[in-house]
RNA sequence: GGAGGGGUUCCCGAGCGGUCAAAGGGAACAGACUGUAAAUCUGUCGGCGGAGCCUUCGGAGGUUCGAAUCCUCCCCCCUCCA
């Protein structure tokens, strides 16, 4: 295989980084390889507990593949050992424990999602308790002696918490060290992590250096914010759009952004370069295009991606059935529901379909003007709907149900 | 080990014997406006066929006609001293 020129790959590397550290250990590392034949050894970590993926991930994902892309090898981690432990900090719920089981399920989940962007045969996925289950207490202790608690405290949210006299539980320290330690198992080249990692990836680097291992170079990539614009996306925060949602949700989902957030999506997630993008943003701010144009483009080519060309098209034109004429999607939810007496409840059949939470909920929305049968307004709350035949319900502007009574 | 301050509804945070399903903000949802944008404005935001009733203020008991509010024990967090 032919290596692109060191020069070229250092290029693709830093699209899109933030830190890199360093470029001469990266230049030194990929000199070498291209004259040995020998990939680079690409690391990547990932907490065992959260198995959907999510565009946030793909960033990291998209990098990795450019690796893979200039012939290098990727070694997908799953902090296995950690999960096993189980994490009590978690700053809301605390973690529960997950059993090998589960971890063995997750793995699988991951392996699923994770090859719709990395090339499998380019891929190693590997279980950090493999070394670390290994690792003695004297170990460990001497581990932990190669940090102090002042360099702990460099790390932005220990200080913080520090700082506002949020607990912070002593593994909590542990974790840089055994994700450091990690990269002193596996004889890491390079380590990438997204920015809220850069201490823990340096630490790596010293762990390394402190076991006789040649650094590995660190490149942090920039965390995606969340639907909300505001914090990363994460699945907790509910503010994510999965890899494996429908092409409906991932295309509503990413029309759904703001202007402003649309570039940062164009500039993390989307194949377009650099240059294109730049052209993109000038037309749209020039008023050659609309900005809803350039969102849908992004939307088709992020749905494209998770599902396939024809079903960003379809996605697209529902989106506009829909949104744009008001129409009904093609596909709607359908629910079959037995009722015992021959009219039935307002309320209490949106609750039924799975509309809203509660016959609370459904007054409410019934008082918000919110709710539609057959095509009509309803906003009367004592109203009864014959149960027989089917009715379409739509509540809001996205909830549709097909009820057919049985 | 000692002294003090806390745990409130999805989150932050007021309330400190009745007028509390609990102020205010955020999130969320709905309506208006739109490009399902964002921003803004308005409304809703525990459950019950809506009458009042039921369940909620870390947990368990208790005092009271009445408890998120007072007392006792327990659990958890923070601060200061050692």
């Amino acid at each position: 295989m032919k290596m692109k020129s060191v020069d070229e790959q250092i290029a693709l590397i830093e699209r899109g980084a933030v830190d890199l550290i360093s470029r001469e250990d990266l230049e030194k590392k990929l000199t070498r390889s291209r004259e040995t034949g020998q990939p680079l050894r690409i690391k990547a970590g990932f907490d065992p507990t959260a198995p959907d993926l999510h565009l946030g991930h793909t960033v990291l994902l998209q990098k990795l593949r450019h690796f893979q892309q200039l012939g290098h090898r990727v070694y997908f981690l799953i902090g296995d050992f950690t999960g096993l432990i189980g994490d009590p900090t978690g700053k809301s719920d605390t973690r529960p424990r997950l059993t090998r089981e589960d971890v063995e399920k997750n793995a699988e989940t991951y392996r699923e999602q994770v090859f719709k962007i990395l090339d499998p045969l380019k891929t190693e996925v590997v279980f950090n308790s493999a070394w670390l289950s290994e690792l003695s207490s004297s170990e460990m202790i001497r581990l932990a002696s190669r940090l102090t608690v002042a360099r702990m405290l460099e790390r932005e949210d220990f200080k913080q918490r520090f700082e506002n006299n949020r607990p912070i539980s002593i593994h909590e320290f542990l974790y840089p060290l055994i994700q450091g330690y990690d990269s002193v198992a596996m004889k890491a080249d390079v380590e990438i992590g997204g920015t809220d990692q850069l201490f823990n990836l340096l630490v790596g680097r010293d762990l390394q250096r402190s076991h006789g291992q040649e650094p590995q170079v660190v490149l942090t990539l920039p965390l995606l914010e969340g639907l909300d614009g505001v914090n990363k996306m994460s699945k907790s925060l509910g503010n994510y759009i999965g890899i494996t949602e429908s092409p409906d949700n991932i295309f509503g989902k990413v029309m759904s952004l703001s202007d402003e957030l649309m570039f940062r999506y164009y500039d993390l997630l989307s194949d377009l370069s650099v240059d294109e993008i730049a052209v993109l943003r000038e037309e749209m701010n020039g008023g050659k295009v609309h900005p809803k144009e350039v969102k849908m483009r992004l939307a088709r080519e992020l749905t494209a991606r998770f599902h396939d060309r024809q079903a960003a098209d379809l996605a697209a034109r529902q989106f506009d059935q829909v949104f744009k004429k008001h129409e009904l999607p093609d596909d709607i939810p359908e629910c079959r529901l037995e009722v015992a007496e021959d009219v039935i409840w307002l309320p209490k059949l949106l609750l039924e379909a799975g509309l809203v939470n509660s016959t609370s909920d459904g007054r409410r929305m019934l008082k918000q003007n919110a709710v539609s049968v057959d095509g009509k307004k309803i906003s009367i709350v004592d109203t009864d709907i014959p149960a027989r035949g089917r009715v379409l319900l739509k509540v809001g502007k996205r909830r549709f149900c097909r009820v057919v009574f049985v």
